[in-house]
Order: C-alpha cells, then structure tokens, then sequence
DNA sequence: AGTTAATATAAGCATATGCTAATATGCCTG
DNA sequence: CAGGCATATTAGCATATGCTTATATTAACT
C-alpha cells in the first residue's frame, strides 16, 4: 500500500490503544518525563518506554534528553498534518 | 478510561490496519457493496466482512442492504465529530 | 572508579488480531 | 420449495501486541 497509507496506518496502530491515546493527551498538556507519564497511566516503566517507541515510530512524539531525564513532547507539525489529510479526505468526498 | 478515549480507542484500531484505512478511502468515494470492496482490497469476502464489523462496530461505515447485496457507505457524522474532537484537543494545546 | 537514578532494551508469555477454509444465513428466481 | 448468489459467521491457526521480569545503558554525584 502506499506511504500515507502505512504513515495512516501507523497513526491509528498508535491511536489505538488507551494507553497510548492518554499518553498523547498528556503530552498536548505539556512535556513530560518518562516517571511522570509512567504515573499518569499506571504502569511499569518499561511499558510506557515501549510505548513511547511505538508513537515516537509513528512520528508522534519527540523526545529529548536533559541529564538523566528524557522529556517527552507531541510532534505538532506531524499530527497537525495527518490531521489535515484526515479531514481532507473526508470533507471532499462524494455526497451520496 | 474515559467513554471518548475508548471510542478513540475503536477508531484508531479502525484505522490502524492498511486494509481497513483502503476500505474507509474507497467508501468516502461512494457507498460499495461486499464484492466491489473485496475486489478493492484483494482479499477474500470472509476477510472483508470481518474488516467491515470492526467498522461498524467502531460506528465507522453503515451497511443497508438492497436484495442479496449489503451496501457500505461511511458514517460521515460520527467520522467528522472524531476529527473535530481530534482537532479540538490538538489545536487547544498549550505552546512550549 | 563505584553508586544511584532515569530510561531503554531484551526475553518470555498470555492475549489479540487477521487470515483461511468451511459452513450458515438471507434473498432472489425458476 | 430447490438452487444459486451475496454475505455473515465460525473454527482454527500463525503472527502481532502488550505486558512482566531481568538486564543494559546513560548520566549525575561522590
């Protein structure tokens, strides 16, 4: 399939998963570190790493080391524009 | 989780899957019966069937049969609500 | 260098997902 | 009502996903 299928594809895989989705709403909130999002959704840290690869694969989320910390923030450009092809190909659809 | 999160959770599932996404980009392109979709996606009719109860479970298309034939089509409201929620909270986020 | 904190990676396992093949259901037509 | 389409459902299986536990990495501090 084409790339903005596979770059869909990804978008939902990550969107798809509760954990995920809260992460990312936290994230629209503001950076965070790993220990903080591992709080808000409740689960052990090498799970919330893990899911932070996925959405970071996925082009979600950018990350950024300060010392031993590493801060977590949406990747706005890219999730506005997966957005912007979303609601593009919806809005120009055929009426029926 | 929240009611939206989980009705997130459905659509991005929906969404997560190549064939599913081809499906929701050919049905926003006019309503198709079970056999054209096959023909779309290359996959067998039992494959496709499954792929549309998970749209439709994800309130994502709607299906009206006419004789021996069902006709999907997309589920325009409830997609356009999921982007408009999206875009809400995208474009609400706090700048940092 | 040794220790601790924060994070990442790997291995293992249970459950979910996506297919196929087989079968069932619903509708039309003779 | 028998036969044939179109579609749905089921069972079974292979692979993917999401966790846990254990271990590795990276950085700060002494």
């Amino acid at each position: 399939m084409s790339a903005l299928c596979d770059e869909m594809e990804k978008f939902g895989k990550a969107l798809g998963n509760a954990c995920r989705y809260t992460i990312i709403q936290s994230l629209l909130r503001g950076r965070k570190t790993v220990s903080e999002l591992k709080d808000i959704v409740k689960l052990s840290q090498p799970a919330v790493s893990q899911h932070l690869k996925t959405l970071k694969t996925a082009g979600l989320v950018i990350d950024e080391r300060r010392g031993q910390e590493v801060f977590y923030s949406v990747n706005s450009e890219h999730l506005f524009s997966l957005l912007a092809k979303l609601s593009k190909d919806v809005n120009r659809r055929k009426k029926q």
